[in-house]
DNA sequence: TTGTAAGCGTTATCAG
DNA sequence: CTGATAACGCTTACAA
């Protein structure tokens, strides 16, 4: 592999001026610059990175951590960064799915000296701790962070609003009977879901059984399994808010084996507007989350961290979640939100490419 | 930030001895080992990974390309990337969404001397040639390449048995009067797809008339719009296969608008298995194909020849395909594949987290 | 077992 | 405008 010397033998210059060349090209003079590019060109020559980090102290490159990449919340949020990065040309560095608190240590500290700056979401309270401890390497914005913040910028999506919505929006419907499907304890966003949901209630000084609050963790499985405790309350309720779509989803799915009908005898919402939501029969009234502005704000604001801009903050932005009323919730409400759910950018290529189903319109699944 | 000679004049030690402890720690004595670890930790000092990779020419991370991120089928394959690179011990730099050749070869360029490996996936025939090239500088492996491979490793998917599984099922069904929606023309997989497909009705010596390859682009409305021009073939056909999963359900959707029903009137399949295909109704016949392990292939070839190892080889390895056998096909044969479908180390975690569904197992999705 | 010193490929500084 | 040369933080002969 040709290096600088290489090309400033064979073009008969220093090392200083093919290294302008790149980098300060105004100079020097554009004879020479033609020159050595050519030079350059012909023996396949570009300038190492690492070297180059070295001496500048800049890596142009960020890290990237998340608990996982698989699925569609990931799979956004990483796109959202991508494509922010690159626009400020900065390359990306991944890492996920860390088992435990040590590994995840691990990985940052391995982008010590190849990152300027670190994207990270954390997958528990211990972790994140750890994370924050970065900071004194680099720039950190947390995506979903828990509470406090300290040096950290960070990004969180408003699960508060989005779940105040919908209970808004459910009362409003006339239902009196709610229940909920609680995520996992300690989750974040779980706790913000209920908390929004219930301060529905509060604002509308409408009281909410306590009792009506079940305990389920995500899973599809556990919303199956809610659906038993919620037939044999008295009296039954008439809505229940699963605290996201795979409950939502498995909830529905054990209701319709009871052979209850949604949403005639049970109306049912959910949380995240998963691909699926919209294709389901009854499509899902649900919360639209923006996994993709997440990323990208995220990158934004790191940018000018990593770059050393003056005046450059970190500051907790909030990203906008938004009701999509569908049929499940019993609604004849007009599908306005739904325009909004065509992914920004949204590619289909080859084969398997895309499991980015365009959004069918006023058709249906068939069903 | 701390860096070697920091640590060694704290230690009290020289900045070999430091590197040592880093490096070959069975050449330093035990406490002087521990000495400098300690040091070390209270330093917060860590190796910087551009020094390291300068001198030692090996940059412990792997450079991925892809087209894209989003989505099931791109998402799986970064998690294979990840989850095998992590094994061993290499970091991921990662770049997508180019939106030509030119910006992809940038890309990779600007991967210079930060990586010893590229896993790469070429959107088009012109940007794969470019990849090729740069073979001179690091290993290669293609992920889906075109027909010839050269210097590079290649993984592709065996979309021709898959498809030539798809047609001896229908045949097997007793279809004779079958339609196929072919994907875009120049792309790989729709090219192979139609080839394995055919390949069944030669095999079988049953003719196929080459009228009822109609052409699709891999769209959801694609298949939406296929849906006239079969339904005023004559004779009509009794089962369409289309080249994907999106242009079969954007298919169904039509014919349910036209009040045909599913299979009886008209039986319908797909290819790649996304996730929808499992949930729909009636659930999708299709072709599963497995992306996780597209990208754990491609490291694990990658890997020896980062590493240069010696002996290790480029190869051109192809990942099978599986017929999933549903409903839509109006077959009543045991869903054995199914157990397949789970997600190897799909991991379900907070709120909006993942989309993967756990597999309902018998139970279907409401309708 | 430890230290000294050369050098990885680049950019920055300072002369010319 | 161009060139010599000293860093950058580290690993690795070679010497002690």
């Amino acid at each position: 592999m040709a290096t600088i010397r290489d090309v400033a033998r064979e073009a008969g210059v220093s090392i200083a001026t093919v290294s302008r060349v790149y980098n300060q090209t105004s100079l020097v003079s554009e004879p020479t610059v033609l020159h050595v590019r050519a030079v350059a060109a012909r023996m396949d020559y570009w300038p190492n990175g690492a070297a180059r980090s070295l001496i500048t102290n800049r890596t142009n490159a960020l890290g990237v951590l998340l608990p996982d990449l698989y699925g569609e919340f990931f799979s956004e949020v990483i796109r959202g960064i991508d494509l922010a990065a690159r626009r400020e040309k900065y390359q990306v560095l991944v890492s996920s799915s860390h088992s435990d608190t040590e590994a995840l240590v691990a990985a940052v500290r391995s982008m010590r000296g190849r990152i300027d700056g670190l994207v990270a979401m954390a997958p528990d309270a211990h972790s994140a701790a750890a994370i924050r401890g970065f900071t004194r390497n680099f720039p950190v914005v947390l995506l979903e962070p828990g509470l406090e913040v300290g040096e950290c910028g960070a990004i969180s999506l408003d699960n508060y609003s989005g779940a105040l919505e919908m209970g808004r929006h459910l009362l409003g419907l006339g239902h009196r009977g709610i229940a909920t499907i609680r995520g996992p304890l300690g989750n974040v966003d779980a706790e913000e879901r209920l908390r929004g949901f219930l301060a529905a209630f509060e604002e509308a000084e409408v009281p909410f059984n306590e009792s009506l609050v079940i305990q389920g963790d995500f899973t599809e499985s556990s919303g199956f399994l809610c659906a038993e405790l919620l037939l044999k309350h008295r009296p039954r309720p008439t809505a229940v808010f699963a605290a996201n779509d795979c409950m939502a989803i498995g909830l529905i799915s054990a209701l319709r084996d009871a052979g209850l009908r949604v949403p005639q005898d049970l109306a049912v919402t959910g949380f995240d507007d998963i691909a699926i939501a919209h294709y389901m029969s009854p499509p899902l009234t649900t919360v639209r989350v923006d996994a993709y502005e997440l990323g990208d704000r995220a990158v934004r604001q790191l940018v000018p961290l990593a770059r050393g801009t003056k005046g450059a903050q970190c500051t907790h932005e909030i990203v906008p979640t938004s009701l999509v009323v569908r049929a499940s919730c019993g609604s004849n409400q007009v599908r306005s939100a739904e325009a909004a759910r065509r992914r920004p950018g949204g590619r289909v290529m080859g084969g398997e490419a895309s499991a980015d189903i365009p959004d069918a319109g006023p058709r249906e699944m068939p069903s």
